[in-house]
DNA sequence: CCCTGATTCGC
DNA sequence: GCGAATCAGG
């Protein structure tokens, strides 16, 4: 595959979205997230609003120097728009507070989950990473803390078990076992 | 171990 | 210009 222009658009549009490479490689299809990462480097539009790699090598160089960085460019941080996106990622349940008045989906209350559980997701909420929506990615925490009318509201955020959208802590009390609400004598 | 982006360098 | 290999970090 080579760098048709319109595919440099996609790149450029999915970098600008805050993609990663590797989805962006994935999305474009035939590449790498190497051949991405590459070929942002050579288009020059390399660091955007916090990476989470990249810190490392736009902080210092470890190896190479030899780097004059061209023209300092007064580039304004352009803020990606924020997109009212919905995504229902059945909350904790604990203030039911709805602001469009959607109807609550079946969620599973406080019912029986393990005390451990609880207490672990509480402490896990401390040291959580408290990331706004934009900053979800497909493996951060997507439990959601606190009350979304309001301004402490926040995801978890920590890193997820791969294939399960939310972290250890926070599976545990998202996916109960049957067993535990099982309970029903008929 | 999973992932992230950055850099190098042979092609 | 391209991108695999490698690096460095979370």
């Amino acid at each position: 595959m080579s760098w048709t222009d319109d595919r440099v658009e996609i790149l450029k549009k999915m970098w600008g979205e805050g993609q990663s490479a590797s989805q962006i490689a994935k999305e474009l299809g035939g590449v790498t997230r190497n051949a991405v990462i590459g070929k942002v480097h050579r288009l020059g539009l390399s660091n955007r609003a916090g990476t989470t790699g990249a810190k490392a090598a736009a902080k210092d160089k470890p190896k190479a120097e030899a780097k004059p960085k061209a023209a300092p460019k007064p580039k304004v941080e352009a803020k990606p728009k924020v997109e009212m996106e919905t995504k229902s990622a059945m909350p904790p349940a604990r203030k039911a507070i709805i602001p469009a008045g959607q109807p609550l989906p079946p969620q599973p209350s406080a019912n029986e989950i393990s005390p451990e559980a609880l207490a672990k997701v509480n402490a896990v909420e401390k040291k959580a990473k408290k990331i706004s929506l934009m900053e979800l990615t497909e493996r951060t925490c997507k439990w959601p803390v606190g009350d979304p009318a309001t301004e402490d509201f926040w995801f978890c955020g920590l890193a997820v078990q791969p294939g399960k959208p939310y972290c250890e802590a926070h599976v545990g009390v998202a996916f109960q076992p049957m067993s535990s609400r099982r309970d029903r004598r008929r």
